[in-house]
DNA sequence: TGCACGATGAAC
DNA sequence: TTCATCGTGCAC
């Protein structure tokens, strides 16, 4: 698999330039491909979270333009990840128009290609991809790291839940911005 | 300068 | 249910 291979097409950053809660069902299905060490490791993305802002409690945004938080409110087409708990990282992918403070969390993956270790859960993900802080504020056009279209898209169902481990964000907690392909093994909470 | 607290995962 | 482990944001 190389970079020209129908399954590797980048989406183009007009794809992120919408809103969080348009685009986060969307990334359902699409390709997480990650470039190391000249090998590719591509995984379908099976579970997300929007984050829709600094008005969304739960969003990181909500504590507004601080060293962490700057990446989210840069342009969108790029990834936030962070690091959390002092040992895991998370990666997202900041979407709508700079200034916003939007990102979406990629929380689960299946594995296509060149991926050994589990990737069920966004911490999970990111070990199995070497997804770590030194790609915070990476351009997801360039070739480290990216989403891509697959050859060809099944048919599947979108769940719609709230979201993870946000209960301190009293009513946004239990909004259903949690987005995930019904009856998939790989989602980390069914 | 200190401190409470995680958008988690693993063990018990 | 408990705990590992440290960067971040905010109080003092």
């Amino acid at each position: 698999m190389t970079d020209s291979s129908p399954g590797m097409l980048r989406l183009p950053r007009d794809f992120y330039a919408r809103k969080a809660i348009e685009v986060a069902p969307e990334l359902l299905g699409r390709y997480l491909v990650r470039n190391v060490g000249g090998k590719q490791r591509v995984g379908r993305i099976v579970e997300v979270e929007a984050y829709l802002g600094p008005h969304d409690r739960a969003a990181h945004s909500s504590k507004g333009v601080t060293p962490r938080t700057r990446v989210m409110f840069g342009p969108p087409g790029h990834a936030y990840v962070y690091l959390i708990y002092g040992m895991h990282h998370c990666m997202n992918v900041v979407v709508d128009r700079e200034g916003e403070g939007a990102a979406i969390l990629i929380r689960a993956l299946e594995p296509v290609h060149g991926i050994a270790a589990r990737t069920q859960g966004p911490a999970l993900l990111c070990k199995a991809l070497e997804i770590d802080r030194r790609l915070n504020a990476c351009d997801l056009t360039g070739r480290d790291l990216y989403l891509a279209e697959p050859d060809e898209m099944s048919a599947f169902k979108v769940v719609r839940r709230p979201r993870i481990g946000v209960d301190y964000a009293g009513a946004w907690a239990r909004r259903l911005l949690r987005f995930y392909i019904q009856g998939n093994s790989c989602v980390s909470r069914p």
